[in-house]
DNA sequence: GTCTATACCTAGATAGAC
DNA sequence: GTCTATCTAGGTATAGAC
C-alpha cells in the first residue's frame, strides 16, 4: 500500500522513530489535535526534519492507516473455517484482546478516526473489511445451521467482539478510574469475563 | 452543576442553540478539532456573538460535559436493587442502548473525550462514577451469591454493556460500512442481540 | 540530512460602532 | 445584543545556510 522505495538505514530508522512518535501523538490528540512540535519533540528531531521525511503532516497519517489496517485485520482472517466452531470463535477474541492490550495506541488511532467520520478510510471499511465480515458471517451462518453453535447474528456477533475487546484499549482511563488503583490488570479480567460470555452464547 | 442565573427569553434560545451547534461539531470533530467558525455557522450566529454568551470555546465544552453526565447515568441509576435481577439488568442494557440511539452525538462527544484522556472529567469518573458502580457491583454480587443469576464479575459485566451500548453510536460509520445499505436499523438487531446475549450468560 | 529563521495562514478572542 | 474589523498566538510548511 505505501510504496517503500530503497532507503539508506539511517533514513528507515529516522522513518520509523517519526511514525511511532506520530502514532503516539495522533493517537492522543486525534490528527487535528496533534501538533508537528509534539510529534517532532517526541521524536527528537527538528520540525522541518520530520517534514524531510513526509511531505506532510497529512502524509504521516496517511502513512499510518494505512499500516494499521492489516495489522488489525489479521486475527479475523486467522479464523480457520475448517476447525471446531466454539474454539475458533473463542481463539478470535482471545488474539483481539492481546492485540488491544499490546497494541492501544493503534486501537486508539483507529478509534479516534472511526469516531469523526472516517473520512480517510471509509473506501477500505466498504471494501476489504466489509468482504471480509461477509465471509466471516457466511461461515458462523453455517456452523449455527449445522447446530455446532447455537443460532446467533453473526454481524451483530462480530460487533459485540470489536467493541468488547476495543472498549480495553480505547476507554481504558475509565476503566482504570472505575477500578481504581490496585487491582489486577484489567485485561486479565476480561480475558476471563469474554470467554465465558461467548461460550455461554454460543454453546447450543 | 453549572449555574443558570435568570436571564430573559431570547438569551436562553440563543445559550441553547449555541450548545446544541457546539455538542454537533465537538462530537465530531473533538474538542481541538471543532473550530468557532464551523459553531457559528450551525448556530446561525455570528462569532463574537457566540463569544457574547461563552467566555471561550472551552466554556461551551464544559458546559456540556457537565450537562451530560447525570443523564448518561440515569440508565444505571434506575436500575432497582429489589426488582427481579435478570430483568433489572436486560432493562439497564436495553435503556442504554436507547440512549445511544436517540443521543449519538452526546455519546460520541463522551467517547472523544475518554479517549483523548478525559483530562476534563477524570475526577467525575473516580468520584462520583466510580461510587455508583462501586454499589451497582455490591447489589449484582449480592444477586450472584444468591443463586439468582449466575456467578458474573460485576465490573466486568458492567463494562460490558457500556461498550456493546455505545459501540452502536459511537462507531455507527463502521457498522453501517460493514451492514451496507438497504439492510434494517442497526439497533434494531443489536437490540434483539443483546438481549439473548445477556439473558444467556446470567440465567442460572 | 539537519539546522535556524521565517513566511503564511488559521483560528480564538477583543474593540468598538450601531 | 449583534455586527465588522482587527489583534495575536500558534501551527504548517518553506528557504537557505551548514
Amino acid at each position: 500500500m505505501t510504496d517503500t522505495p530503497p532507503r539508506t538505514r539511517i533514513q528507515q530508522r529516522n522513518r520509523e522513530t517519526i511514525l511511532g512518535a506520530a502514532l503516539e501523538v495522533f493517537s492522543q490528540h486525534g490528527f487535528r489535535g496533534a501538533t508537528l512540535d509534539q510529534i517532532a519533540q517526541a521524536a527528537g528531531l527538528s520540525k522541518p526534519n520530520l517534514l524531510y521525511y513526509f511531505p506532510s503532516k497529512e502524509a504521516m497519517h496517511e502513512a499510518l492507516l494505512a499500516g494499521l489496517m492489516d495489522t488489525w485485520l489479521a486475527p479475523l482472517r486467522a479464523l480457520d473455517p475448517g476447525g471446531e466452531p466454539l474454539d475458533e470463535i473463542l481463539g478470535y477474541v482471545h488474539r483481539k484482546l492481546l492485540l488491544s492490550r499490546d497494541f492501544p495506541r493503534e486501537s486508539r488511532l483507529f478509534a479516534n478516526e472511526i469516531l469523526q467520520g472516517a473520512e480517510r478510510i471509509r473506501p477500505t471499511l466498504e471494501g476489504e473489511l466489509k468482504t471480509l465480515v461477509d465471509q466471516t458471517a457466511a461461515v458462523i451462518s453455517g456452523w449455527a445451521r449445522e447446530g455446532r453453535i447455537a443460532p446467533v447474528d453473526p454481524y451483530h456477533l462480530i460487533f459485540s467482539i470489536w467493541a468488547l475487546t476495543q472498549h480495553y484499549a480505547d476507554f481504558d482511563v475509565q476503566v482504570r478510574a472505575v477500578l481504581g488503583p490496585g487491582k489486577d490488570d484489567p485485561f486479565d479480567g476480561a480475558d476471563r469475563y469474554l470467554a465465558t460470555l461467548f461460550s455461554r452464547l454460543l454453546t447450543p
